[in-house]
DNA sequence: AACTATTTATAAGA
DNA sequence: TTCTTATAAATAGTT
């Protein structure tokens, strides 16, 4: 679309193709935005010269937000199942708390004229972990309570699931023993009955 | 450059701007694909469609490669506006993790600023916070769990006890048929016993 | 999905 | 560089 039509190869002379970097660039990042604004969309254009400089541009969102949408599409393409899994468990609370009181530690190297504001931080932020390991503590106490209750009931039911097995054998027995009183024969085979609650 | 001209605003028309978008997205790759061949540069286009499909094109290096490129130049701003954001909206934990690693890498490498270190611990801050939010969620969740289990057990402890002192009761008055086939009397205080357990 | 009247982008020249 | 302008290319509305 110019003064005669032109392949579309490397521009071979330099300078010329400068003229065309720059004016195509412009004419792109202007279709760009919009496209963005004439149908609601989001774009995000990035170009890198020969000489390696950077030209971006975006509209609609925010480059990043672009940017973490595409990669956040193209990491559920690639993760495993079991890489998923690992990495689910790996990120515990401790350990990102860990990576965070790394930081602060990086941070305390470029030290600042505050210091009592940076001691009163600290003391804030020890009071607030004690409240925390207490609460976990509480949390976890509870958890434990509650698993052992459950398994007394569990212990209390096989207790009583056999009594009651027990009792209803013996009582056939005595029918057994009222209606007949000898020819006592083939008690072998008396498995006794399980209660398929207790499965 | 059509029938008529067009205001660059929000196509109002639903199906009219669906039409657009999808002939104005592939004029703009096939402009970005022209502007590499012509000027040896290399081009990232990313578009996020108003439904939220993203169409992605690159040419004259990898998108990876060029979202490095862009990466590495605007690594204090990606920082900024990155976490914050996903963490409001309710990002994975592996894609959480994935982003905390790359920022201790970033922070690691160059002694970083007084605001940018600011801002990580914020974003620390919103991270940490998130994992706290989903692990008190899931040990609430553990917590019902248990509790309902107890719940059953409960119950079925309670008809467990109900037919053995039933039983109990109906045995004992077959005895006393047998021992004397008259004189039933006193069967009031059959109080059902109550495991100390349950208490 | 094609067609075409127009608008828009831009190549070459100044 | 920037402006100009002839012409190629893109595309809006139509079929």
């Amino acid at each position: 679309m110019g003064r005669r039509k032109v392949e579309i190869k490397r521009i071979e002379n330099k300078s010329s193709r400068q003229v065309t970097f720059c004016k195509r660039r412009n004419g792109l990042m202007k279709k760009a935005r919009q496209l963005s604004i004439l149908c609601e969309s989001s774009v995000a254009l990035l170009i890198v010269s020969s000489t390696g400089k950077l030209y971006s541009s975006s509209s609609g969102d925010s480059m990043a937000k672009i940017l973490t949408r595409y990669k956040t599409q193209h990491a559920d393409e690639l993760k495993t199942v079991d890489l998923a899994e690992k990495t689910r468990n790996y990120l515990s609370h401790e350990e990102l708390l860990e990576i965070v009181q790394c930081k602060l530690e990086e941070a305390k190297n470029d030290n600042m004229s505050i210091e009592s504001l940076i001691s009163l931080e600290e003391q804030f932020k020890s009071a607030l972990s004690v409240t925390r390991a207490r609460k976990a503590e509480l949390m976890m106490e509870f958890l434990k309570t509650l698993q052992e209750k459950e398994k007394l009931l569990r212990e209390e039911n096989k207790v009583l699931a056999s009594q009651l097995t027990k009792m209803k054998k013996s009582r056939f027995l005595e029918a057994e023993d009222e209606r007949a009183m000898s020819l006592a024969k083939s008690f072998g085979n008396n498995t006794p009955e399980t209660l398929s609650l207790l499965k």
